[in-house]
RNA sequence: UGGGGUGUCGCCAAGUUGGUAAGGCACAAGGUUUUGAUCCUUGCAUGCGUUGGUUCGAGUCCAGCCACCCCAGCCA
């Protein structure tokens, strides 16, 4: 995609205002980075991307986009304890089905190992690190608190040799994990506490999924982000709130290090004295209601079976949102409406729905599935003369074709479509009364079967011939309900999926446990449904509209030719359900 | 009680140098309709956390106050 074709593409929500972006013509207009916008996504490999990824990825890459720059893809892999191979490849995947493409290869921070101990090397030759002896336990009470400044550790005042010989043995792996720590030093005493000599290394005797055993020290965060951006030459390194206190550390360390030996570790071709430092810039997180979204929650639902898998169709994740039927595009249009801001808040999911339906209705070829069958015999309808129906696949756009369906004495209409004793307003079938079947000709249901226990199998209506493509003369049908033929009808299964969580925000402080409210009817399967012919040859992932339930897709992984089986992605707006409570 | 942030309609969110509150979602009311869908029309903040101040004029400037969020991993 180019930012140039976006004016013409009608459908496409054009990129609304905010302060990244603000920021960015700014620096455009001083020409801060020579005229350069380089941006990354830097998400670690430790599970899947959730929907708030989404909001950074469509931040990261749209803007690159809008100003000709280039966005980089990198995994921050300093935390191979956490990490794997199977979440680079998921999350990768994952961008690309968004709709992006990152810049060149797919980078990892683990590659820049080798010049992040080099950096370090000249941070403790500068007299700016120090290998610190002290245990985690005790570097936490050293610290000091919120309130009260931190103290010097006992080690801070090494000589530079001895902070280069210890390093040395750290890296090659001489030591225990936990036996010493790399740490900048700036301020213990700092009202920051992000600045209190944080720790730059630790030693670490993990396999890393990139680097496998070359590494037994491994940087932090903080320290290798920052670099890594540089390295990158990345104008503007955009990230969530919570790294807010974070920045002043960003900077430091940036600043600390020689600009030439970043410049020259670098991508950039300029002079060294062209090179400019990268830019942290913090934006507000996403949240949406009704779900949760943090890495370590969505990972407990899963290994907890509280879900199938991290890409179960109930999920905020990127695979479960794709799973139950979300498109690429719609995702794109939700986050690019929440807007991006500095003021954390928390999006209510319907303006997640909007989105899909808005994409669905345009896009989703429409058919008939009968969700609760209750079986419809035609009284005066010939036995023996069933007839092939054309119906559009959409209302509005011609081009999308038509499918056949047959139309005979027997069929099925939904069991929520008819009421013995109709409440005001109902507009489907009910003793006595007329109805269209979609597509097809007005019945009238003169007589009701039941059963022993006195539940309706079976309504004997009789049809109207005059009525197939023509009102009635006379009198007004109010309603239109949608059937199937019984004897051609598809054998599917229909998941029905509801909101996870039955509290708006699981992670408010008045409940202990998010699981707590987690939803126990958020998954609803139903078998036996029946769905039009037409159907049988759906391709995985295919969505459609069944009339008047809603939009279903194929289930990517469970559907295939001897059982078929629809997501229900969301249901169609419901004025009725309004109305009827 | 330290530091860093944020407060504009029920929910998001625009608001250049102060000049008289965009848009989307939701909601409501009409219209069209062989989907109670879509679509169309209309309505929806004399108000911008709060109290003062500056000004002819403040959401935008100043001061105080209040509320909420983030930070004490050798996690990211």
């Amino acid at each position: 995609m180019s930012a140039s074709d976006d004016s013409t593409t009608n459908n496409a929500t054009s990129p609304a205002s905010n302060f990244i972006r603000h920021i960015i013509e700014q620096d455009l207009q001083s020409g801060k980075h020579n005229g350069r916008v380089q941006t990354r996504f830097p998400p670690e490999p430790n599970g899947f991307l959730h929907i708030g990824h989404a909001k950074s990825i469509c931040l990261n890459f749209g803007v690159a986009d809008s100003y000709g720059g280039q966005c980089n893809l990198r995994f921050d892999d300093t935390n191979p304890e956490k990490e794997s191979q199977e979440y680079v490849n998921a999350i990768a995947e994952d961008i690309r089905w968004l709709g992006f493409q990152w810049s060149g290869d797919i980078r990892y921070t683990s590659s820049y190992f080798d010049a992040l101990h080099d950096f370090a090397v000249q941070l403790i030759e500068k007299g700016k690190a120090y290998v610190c002896s002290l245990s985690p336990e005790q570097a936490r009470e050293y610290r000091g608190t919120l309130t009260s400044p931190g103290t010097d550790s006992p080690y801070r005042e090494r000589s530079i040799e001895e902070n280069l010989a210890l390093f040395a043995q750290m890296r090659a792996g001489e030591f225990p994990d936990g036996a010493h720590s790399l740490r900048a030093k700036i301020d213990m005493a700092s009202p920051n506490i992000n600045m209190r000599d944080p720790v730059l290394y630790r030693i670490r005797h993990v396999e890393h999924h990139q680097t496998g055993s070359k590494w037994p020290i491994y940087p932090m965060y903080d320290y290798a982000h920052c670099i890594s951006d540089a390295m990158e030459c990345v104008t503007h390194s955009l990230c969530t709130l919570e790294f807010e206190d974070h920045r002043p550390l960003y900077d430091w360390i940036l600043q600390t290090l020689e600009s030439k030996s970043l410049s020259a570790a670098s991508d950039s071709t300029r002079a060294a004295s062209d090179y400019v430092l990268p830019r942290q810039i913090e934006f507000a997180r996403l949240n949406i209601n009704y779900t949760v979204m943090s890495k370590r929650k969505l990972k407990e639902l899963v290994t907890e079976n509280h879900v199938n898998g991290w890409d179960d169709p109930r999920m905020p994740t990127l695979s479960g949102l794709r799973r139950r039927g979300f498109t690429p595009e719609s995702i794109r249009n939700f986050c690019e409406r929440a807007g991006v801001a500095r003021s954390a808040g928390t999006v209510d999911v319907g303006m997640l729905e909007h989105s899909i339906r808005e994409d669905l209705d345009s896009n989703a070829p429409r058919a008939m599935c009968v969700l609760r069958p209750l079986k419809v015999t035609l009284s005066n309808y010939p036995e023996d003369k069933p007839q092939t129906l054309v119906l559009p696949c959409h209302p509005k756009n011609e081009a999308m074709g038509t499918r056949e369906i047959s139309f005979a004495k027997t069929l099925y209409i939904d069991a929520t479509d008819f009421e013995e004793v109709p409440p005001p307003k109902y507009k489907r079938l009910s003793p006595r009364v007329e109805v269209r079947l979609r597509g097809g000709y007005v019945i009238r249901c003169d007589e009701v079967v039941k059963n022993a226990a006195g539940e309706v199998i079976e309504l004997l209506c009789s049809y109207d011939p005059e009525t197939l493509g023509v009102n009635p003369v006379g009198r007004k049908v109010k309603g239109v309900i949608h059937w199937v033929p019984a004897d051609t009808a598809l054998d599917v299964e229909v998941r029905i999926y509801d909101r996870l969580f039955n509290k708006e925000n699981p992670d408010d402080k008045s409940i202990a446990d998010y699981k707590e409210c987690l939803n126990p009817d958020s998954l609803l399967v139903l078998t036996g449904c029946k769905a039009e012919p037409s159907l049988k040859t759906a391709a995985a992932e295919a969505s459609f509209q069944f009339e008047r339930e809603g939009y279903f897709c194929v289930d990517r992984h469970d559907s295939n030719a001897e059982k078929i089986v629809f997501n229900r992605t969301v249901t169609l707006r419901d004025s009725w359900a309004k109305i009827s409570g």
